[in-house]
This record gives structure tokens, C-alpha cells and sequence, in this order.
RNA sequence: GGAGAGGUAGCGAAGUGGCUAAACGCGGCAGACUGUAAAUCUGCUCCCUCUGGGUUCGGCGGUUCGAAACCGUCCCUCUCCA
């Protein structure tokens, strides 16, 4: 009996903590899942329908990705999660082999918030493409990911937006917790895919806490931290990371939801944050923006038409290593996708590099050097404004 | 030589008496983008001393209170016939 009470809560997923920085206190640690490990901090790209935009898996491996994500919503209304089931999950129907999360649809009930209504059962949705009426319930996103098959699942929660009423912010947070618990009893897979948790609160600070207790009450694999990153100011955000961060326990890690910016990652990773997710470099690479050692720049100006050399001197992707800044101009404004495959490849190596760099600064306790350096050189201020 | 169609801002193309400094598209310029309704979206794009002023719709000349629009004439382009 004890025997299989333990088997019951053993976590799919493992995290240990290898190093932590003595000059700032962030740490490194490695992610064991049930599909690989992967060494944290991290930057996880986002392939929301079974595919990070652009870029074949190959590729992703090249670029030395870790945890991909995907999403219940848009893989549940297109092919259906059934579908995905049937192809053996996720990974095969994707041909992706490293470890992969999908977010619950949380997300969707903020950005699609003017076609969807929220009740204490779940949300109801109207498809923007053909109008059809979708409901998705704490219980029926769970049922999705178990269908889909990710080695970590999220709970189903409601991303508000900023600025919000206390109020209002306070009773959002309240039916994420009850949703979060629902979502965790109607868990088929415990014993092959993390559920983790996600804090809310808006930016206010005991909300924040009480969030973060409760669902430690209620126990996860994991946590997350939610509703940053939707408008408001960036000491903002920080502290709001913070205040959700400082009550979760230490051993289990932390993702921080939709943060992609590289001030912003330094300072999750100061703030002890483990994982990161964002769509930013992928549409930003769409739009022809690059991410680089000195910070953006926008490859169609005319002022690139001749330059042949790399793209950023100090990258080592495959696009920086083969192709010119001239190039790739001329391929971003013939609207070549090729050439949007190349600044994704470089964008997306970028932040995975970022944090490689991190990591290995955390392990030379040398982080704030790091992170102050790293922010000097691509224009931000002292504070990483 | 004859018949017809047409010449509008960088390009394409609406407009055929006042609401037109002139729709719309492309191109160009600038900006945005953070758990993806996003290879998207927003603004600007004749000139200037710019919450106002000045010159425009092939050229010139008319009609009219008023013309890109109507009339005359010239130039040019395209199609068909000889």
C-alpha cells in the first residue's frame, strides 16, 4: 500500500539544483524529464500548433533547444487532440524528440478575450475563425494535454490582463486556484507528465502570496508565473515576478510565463527563475527584427543593402556563421521565407545562447558581471530598462 | 493614311463640374511586437518657414462663381484596318 502511494507521487519529472551563483544567488540546475534533460535556466520556443514557425526539429536541436512548448487550445480545435493522440503524442506526431509543454489555454482567455466568456465552470469560446461556441473547462484542458501527450502540462488558468481592479483581480486569482485543484483531480497521467501550477494576482502582492500558498497546498511538480508580460511597466513586472516567486519552494522549478526579452530573462534568472517561454524572438524574426549583441536591429533598412558581413560578429548560429547582412535584407523584403527561416534560426539561437552564457556565468559566480555587461552592450540602462 | 482607346502623385489604378491635395493597391519611410487569431499590425509617403500656406491630374488656350472632370488645339502611347 505505501509502495504504491509513493510510485502515485513520484513526479515525471525531476529537478536538481547543480550550482548557485555566490555573487547573485541565481542558480543552475538540470530538468530531468521523461523525454531528456535540460539544463536550467532555459529558453523554451514556442510551437504552438506542433511546430516552432519555420523551423524543422533538426534545426531546433541544432540550435541546441531544450523543452519546445505547444498549446491545448489551438491543437484541440485544429486537428483535434485525438488526432494527436492516435499519432503516439505530441513528440511523434511532431517528430520532435526532446521534451515538450503545453500551455493550457490560459493564454487564449487573454488573448482572445473579445470572443469568450469566463464562469466558474471554465470559459466559453467562439471560434474567431468560423464562429463555432468552444468550452473549455479546467477539466477538459487537462483531458487535452493527457491527450496530447507533453512531458509537463499546465493547469488551466486565467491570464488577466494590466491594469486590473483588485477586485477583480482577487476573485480571477481565487477561481484559477479552484481551477488549478479541478484541473489536478481529473489528472490521468500523473505518473508520466508534470502538472504544474500557475501563480496570479495581478500586481498585487498579497494576491500574489496567497496564490503562490495555495497552490503549494494543493502540490505541483512544479510553478509558474502568470499574467506578466501583458502590458505593464517593466519594474512592474519584476516585482511581480518576485512577490510570486518568494514563496514558492526553493527545489521545485519556477517558469516564468511568455517572458522572452533579454532584459527581461536576466532578470528571471536573478529572480531565480528556471524556465522561459516566449513567441518574441520567433514573430520578431517574421517581422525582421534580430536580436543581437548590441541589441535589435531591423535587417530591411537600407543601410544593410551592402554590408556583408555576419549579422551579429558574435553569433554563432548557422545564419550568422553563412550568411550576409545584405542577404538577408534582400530576402526579408523579397518576403523569402527562407530568409524568415534563417532570422528565426538566428533569434531563437540568440536567446538559447543567452542562456548558456547565463548558466555558465551562474557557474563562475559571476552573474550580475554578466548581466550588467550583457545589458550595457545592447543599450539598456543600469536597471535593464 | 483610316478607325478606336487612352494619357491622374515613384508605379498600378479610381475619380468625369464644388464634399478632391485627389479613393484603393503596390513600392518607400518610421514604429510596434513578450504562456502566437500575428510571414502581422499602426502611422507617414507633392512642396514649404506646416493646427497654416503654395503648386498639381500630358502641353497650351477656353467655358464657368468654381475644372483632374466640359470645349478647342497640339504632343505622346496602345489596338485594329489599309
Amino acid at each position: 500500500m505505501i509502495s504504491v502511494i509513493l510510485i502515485n507521487m513520484r513526479s515525471p519529472i525531476r529537478f536538481e539544483i547543480t550550482h548557485v551563483c555566490a555573487q547573485s544567488g541565481a542558480r543552475t540546475g538540470i530538468l530531468h524529464t521523461p523525454h531528456g534533460d535540460v539544463e536550467t535556466p532555459m529558453f523554451m520556443p514556442v510551437g504552438t500548433q506542433a511546430t516552432v514557425k519555420f523551423l524543422s526539429p533538426e534545426e531546433l536541436y541544432a540550435l541546441g533547444a531544450g523543452v519546445v512548448l505547444a498549446n491545448t487550445y489551438h491543437l484541440w480545435l485544429q486537428p483535434g487532440e485525438d488526432i494527436v493522440d492516435k499519432a503516439g503524442g505530441v513528440q511523434k506526431f511532431m517528430n520532435y524528440k526532446g521534451p515538450m509543454l503545453t500551455d493550457s489555454g490560459g493564454f487564449q482567455v487573454f488573448s482572445l478575450a473579445d470572443a469568450r466568456k469566463i464562469s466558474e465552470e471554465g470559459v466559453l469560446f467562439k471560434n474567431p475563425k468560423n464562429g463555432d461556441r468552444l468550452f473549455l473547462s479546467p477539466e477538459k484542458s487537462i483531458q487535452i494535454q493527457n491527450a496530447i501527450g507533453a512531458d509537463i502540462i499546465m493547469s488551466f488558468d486565467e491570464c488577466i490582463p494590466y491594469p486590473a481592479e483588485y477586485a477583480y483581480a482577487k476573485a480571477s486569482m481565487e477561481r484559477t486556484l479552484r481551477w488549478a485543484e479541478r484541473g489536478k483531480n481529473a489528472h490521468q497521467k500523473p505518473e508520466t507528465q508534470a502538472l504544474f501550477g500557475i501563480v496570479q494576482g495581478g500586481d498585487y502582492a498579497d494576491l500574489r502570496h496567497y496564490s503562490a500558498e495555495k497552490l503549494v497546498e494543493i502540490g505541483f511538480d512544479g510553478y509558474a508565473i502568470g499574467g506578466t508580460s501583458v502590458g505593464e511597466d517593466k519594474e512592474t513586472m519584476v516585482r511581480m515576478v518576485r512577490e510570486s516567486a518568494e514563496l514558492l519552494p526553493y527545489d521545485k522549478p519556477r517558469y516564468l510565463m511568455g517572458v522572452g526579452a533579454v532584459n527581461d530573462l536576466l532578470e528571471a534568472v536573478s529572480l531565480n527563475i528556471d524556465m522561459c517561454d516566449c513567441v518574441l524572438p520567433t514573430r520578431l524574426a517574421r517581422h525582421g527584427t534580430l536580436m543581437t549583441s548590441e541589441g535589435r536591429i531591423s535587417i530591411d533598412k537600407q543601410k544593410y543593402s551592402e554590408d556583408f558581413g555576419p549579422l551579429d560578429p558574435a553569433c554563432d548560429c548557422y545564419t550568422c556563421r553563412n550568411y550576409s547582412r545584405a542577404y538577408l535584407r534582400h530576402l526579408a523584403r523579397a518576403k523569402e521565407g527562407f530568409g524568415t527561416r534563417l532570422l528565426s534560426i538566428h533569434n531563437v539561437r540568440f536567446l538559447i545562447r543567452l542562456m548558456e552564457d547565463a548558466r555558465q556565468a551562474i557557474k563562475e559566480d559571476r552573474f550580475l558581471d554578466f548581466k550588467n555587461e550583457t545589458l550595457a552592450s545592447m543599450g539598456f540602462d543600469q536597471r535593464g530598462f
